[in-house]
RNA sequence: UGGGCCGUCGCCAAGCGGUUAAGGCACCGGGUUUUGAUCCCGGCAUUCGGAGGUUCGAAUCCUCCCGGCCCAGCCA
């Protein structure tokens, strides 16, 4: 994955891993994993963990598993499995092995009855009301419960007939004996293993009990041979607990866990709660909605693997809570598409211009450059015709200062043709402008104007032989900078976070466009054809990313 | 004194006792340009949350203080 000259960041967590390898840890074996838990569809902040996992193991020729955390059947199905192997696989990562927790469902039981019998868990018949009580408080101690003390054999029976199915969910269960004092909660005698009288998508029925996160993460990464486990910072304070059951387990392998700062994005959300609700309540079209930050929306809107790999780089591994700009994924995506997308004339908000001195019917095949810089891209043919269309706001009566666009009576460069000059603008009864008459210099094909200065670049379509498409702009969903932090989700939105522009007037090459091929559209931006809507029959663009404008509006 | 963690340029981030304190983004110039794009060139932290201390020498070590984040699921 890594080319060998491409430098790799440098990070606490290459620097570990650095340390390891020179004192021969782990037999010079590097070995990760990215363990989602398959109850919703992967986002930017998870694109980041996977190229963190799946960069180190291939750095450092090691290896990466996909594991599914599926230990709470309630929330999780296959749905959100089959999307998250295609996201993962989309971003260009391959797993050395595809794992789930429930794989290890067998020995995870036989691992607690192990513990039962060392006394080291213990079966808790106490509500869970009554076990928060007991829990204390971040400030107080928490109490021992009465069942604390229960004999082996009898946690054994229990535990046996919680697995058998003879108690319902809540009546039982199984918790490790450790230190209802201790400062960390965490410590404080936490749940094992709990009732689940349901169907789970791998097990089905075999299981009515269900271990937890913390016993079964660490085990789990054990019996893979995991080398460095590497998680977000909310799970610090569960690192004590990771170890003491590798430790009490005496388990062959004890991987390492290392924690690093989810990413946090301006302007978006990344919490699946908030991500739910903007789907339910309708605010996007779906999880695939190009303005959501997930995978499967940004790969709608236009970005590519490449871009999104290439930010995970720029933000870098760090425990600082850190807020990155958007303006650092924009580049991203801008510097993929700059260099490989060939560029195509569309205009979005089309008004007629008539070309008066040129006959009726009359057409002219120019060749255009497909990419400014790269002849590779090679070159295509665009008709100019008497008639064709130009984006309603390169025209200006009234224009502001510095304007370098076509005004009444000025003259405007057509890209890849003619200077042309505005000689009358013609309203409806509305007041609205209709159609502007200009005539053209000949003599500025391929030419500079003599004599004269003509500053201004205009893109074009030929209003005979252009087709009509739909494009759809895209702008950040939010408009501040964390909408976690209004009142409501609704206060933050971006009314204008999609305009659709349903009667665009497109060059005749982009009819043949596939779903998701990329192009830019010159002066506009990078557009996408959408993956799931777009037809030559009826095209339909997504907006990825403005061109980056320096001119203040 | 509940426990854990974090503070280097507007935003990220290298740096691990001796460097002129990398780099990217953003921003500000200037040049090229038939995309106000791209590209190029230049500018952008005498200072590392603050105060003390150790040292010939501190962003790097120590102490205290200030600010911020996480934890009381039978979620992950």
């Amino acid at each position: 994955m890594n080319k060998p000259d491409t430098p790799v960041a440098s990070n606490f967590i290459r620097n570990i891993i650095d340390d390891d390898l020179a004192a021969n840890k782990n037999d010079g074996r590097v070995v990760t994993r990215f363990p989602p838990e398959p109850n919703g569809y992967l986002h930017i902040g998870h694109a980041k963990s996977i190229c963190l996992n799946f960069g180190i193991a291939a750095q450092y020729n090691g290896q990466c598993n996909l594991r599914f955390d599926d230990t709470n059947p309630v929330k999780e199905n296959e749905e959100f499995v089959n999307a998250i192997k295609a996201d993962v696989e989309w971003l260009g990562f391959e797993w050395d092995n595809l794992k789930h927790a429930s794989d290890y469902f067998d020995e995870l039981y036989n691992f607690a009855v192990e513990l039962i019998k060392q006394g080291k868990a213990y079966v808790e018949s106490s509500s869970a009301e009554e076990m928060r009580e007991m829990r204390g408080t971040l400030t107080e101690p928490g109490t021992e419960s009465p069942y604390r003390n229960r004999s082996v054999e009898e946690n054994l029976d229990l535990f046996a007939r919680m697995k058998a199915g003879e108690f319902d969910d809540g009546e039982h269960v199984l918790r490790a004996k450790i230190d209802m004092a201790s400062g960390n909660i965490n410590m404080r005698d936490p749940t094992l293993y709990r009732i689940r009288k349901v169907d789970h998508v791998r097990t089905g029925k075999t299981w009515s009990i269900y271990p937890m996160y913390d016993y079964t993460h660490c085990l789990s990464d054990a019996m893979e041979n995991i080398t460095h486990s590497l998680c977000t910072l909310e799970f610090e304070d569960h690192r004590p607990l990771y170890d003491w059951v590798l430790d009490e387990l005496k388990t062959p392998a004890h991987p390492q866990q290392i924690e690093f700062a989810r990413l946090s994005l301006e302007y978006t959300i990344l919490s699946k709660r908030n991500l739910i609700q903007l789907v339910e309540d309708k605010h996007v079209t779906g999880w695939d909605d190009p303005r959501m930050p997930t995978i499967t929306g940004i790969r709608r809107r236009g970005y590519t693997p490449a871009a999104i790999r290439d930010f995970c780089d720029r933000i870098g591994i760090t425990k600082n809570d850190a807020w990155i700009e958007m303006a650092v994924l924009e580049t991203c995506i801008r510097d993929d598409l700059n260099e490989h997308s060939p560029r195509r004339m569309a205009v979005i908000d089309p008004i007629k211009v008539v070309i008066t001195d040129l006959p009726d019917g009359y057409t002219e095949t120019l060749s255009f450059a497909n990419h400014p810089q790269n002849e590779a891209f090679g070159r295509r043919d665009i008709a100019f015709t008497k008639e064709i269309m130009i984006d309603a706001d390169d025209f200006s009566e009234n224009p502001p200062p510095k304007y370098q666009r076509l005004v009444p009576g000025g003259e405007v460069r057509l890209r890849g043709s003619y200077v042309i000059k505005c000689e009358e603008v013609i309203k409806n009864d509305a007041g609205d402008i209709v159609e502007l008459r200009c005539t053209h210099d000949p003599a500025t094909l391929g030419k500079k104007p003599e004599g004269r200065k003509v500053k201004g670049v205009v893109h074009w379509v030929s209003a005979t032989e252009g087709v009509t498409a739909e494009v759809r702009l895209y702008d950040r969903l939010f408009n501040i900078e964390n909408p976690a932090s209004a009142n409501t989700l609704e206060d933050a939105l971006n009314p204008q976070s999609m305009v659709i522009h349903k009667q665009c007037c497109i060059e005749a090459s982009l009819a043949d466009a596939k779903p998701e091929e990329r192009f830019q559209f010159e002066r506009l931006g990078y557009f996408v054809a959408d993956r799931f809507e777009h037809t030559n029959a009826t095209p339909v663009f997504n907006r990825t990313v403005t061109l980056r404008d320096t001119w203040a509006k």
